[in-house]
DNA sequence: GCTTGTGAAACGTTTCACAGCA
DNA sequence: TGCTGTGAAACGTTTCACAAGC
């Protein structure tokens, strides 16, 4: 052939038999957690793995992790298992976090600051831009290092999910105010929301939404832990 | 009869029909979702509900919330709904919330210090009784307000665990400390973990144990707003 | 009328078990 | 031999639909 392909190497990866959005949820959560034990094998300098490491470690089934990896396609070596590096690229680009994204943060509480300077994020892919507050005494505030973050009045949050590209924004507020964040973000053309507030959020149909409920975690262990002491009492 | 029975009222709740290692763990999750909503209809002096309204606000079905509080008696009123003040002390007691858990908390860098003095806690039947570092510059600091948190080494932790009673761990260390600090919560009498670091941890059996992992979050919406996007083009 | 509680059906996910290949 | 990829079976959860009750 002539031309060559461009550069972009998804063009030369296998066969993607499902849809993204045919793809169960619960699926491209665990693929998540592969990403994170692959690039835990290759700081140690792993060059393979298999299904059945893999889900040794993670407390899953062999078949989970070989079922869940074929939702995207064909990347194990029969006999061998998977090369690691190639597996962790494959993963990324999946997700798409081969790329920067921009994120923004609601609410510059104890929480949201914490979350706005976490060295996590940037390791992943993602990219804290901005902070935001609606109390005065907040806006103006220097948060973080490298880079340093200003906190914002909350009017400008439109203003800078236009400018910086701003795809994700995280909510740090209290309950109550939550929902009128969301709609501010949703109406400024954010395209997903990860939710800390204790409330539910109304967003429109299809749109993104990940809630992290901390106090519920809490209860669910309690919940167990008193099931486990009941059990034990049989 | 001749003697009272005693005042605690679980007594007189109705039949639990499942044992509590048998209900589904999405339908306990879910139940704490309930509770907060419930609580939010409280304040607005909301006096019943039902099924159908709390399925609209949460997004859920009408019929998966009547299944899920039949896991654990019936707490309805045909025709009428749900008393809600008569709910959230049922959803509590279940729960185990109706008393105060004690809780600890093992990383003292931004992310712990925010869930050590986060309020949503308390008022939901957990607190923090302490919080612990290894870095000499950081204990001995006190942080927050009533109450004040001293941060203590890590040293202390089976002393502290033992004589606060404390059940539950929260875990805010980096990844690769994790399992060491699992290990010596473990030995000192733990009864259940959650986990903020970016690790997999090996628990004994049965521990309960929930994991949040905040990049995985963002790596899911990514997914989504990209599968989104590539759903749309066509 | 309206709402709960629940067996049965529908749906989705996980596990099994094995063909195919290095 | 060892390991992947995958149809089929097993399992679990959600939704449906309706009897019973206010």
């Amino acid at each position: 052939m002539a031309t060559e392909q461009p550069p972009r190497k998804d063009s030369s990866w296998p066969k993607p038999r499902y849809r993204p959005e045919e793809v169960p949820a619960p699926a491209v959560g665990r693929l998540s957690l592969y990403l994170r034990e692959l690039e835990g094998l290759l700081k140690q300098d792993c060059q393979t793995t298999s299904s059945k490491e893999l889900a040794e470690t993670l407390g899953y089934t062999d078949a989970q992790i070989r079922k869940d990896l074929a939702y995207f396609g064909q990347f194990g070596h029969p006999g061998i298992g998977y090369r690691v590096d190639e597996l962790i690229d494959r993963i990324r680009w999946i997700l798409g976090t081969d790329r920067t994204w921009n994120v923004l943060v609601v609410g510059a509480g104890n929480l949201g600051q914490a979350l706005a300077t976490y060295r996590g994020f940037q390791r992943k892919g993602f990219r804290i831009v901005a902070i935001f507050d609606n109390d005065p005494a907040k806006i103006g505030q220097r948060i973080g290092s490298t880079p340093v973050l200003e906190i914002l009045p909350v009017d400008r949050l439109a203003e800078i999910i236009t400018e910086r590209s701003v795809r994700i924004g995280i909510i740090t507020v209290p309950g109550d105010a939550a929902q009128q964040v969301t709609d501010a973000m949703v109406a400024a053309g954010i395209k997903g929301i990860l939710n800390f507030a204790a409330a539910s959020l109304a967003v429109p149909d299809n749109m993104p939404l990940a809630s992290v409920a901390l106090a519920v975690h809490l209860e669910q262990l309690a919940f167990r832990i008193n099931a486990r002491q009941s059990a034990h009492e049989r």
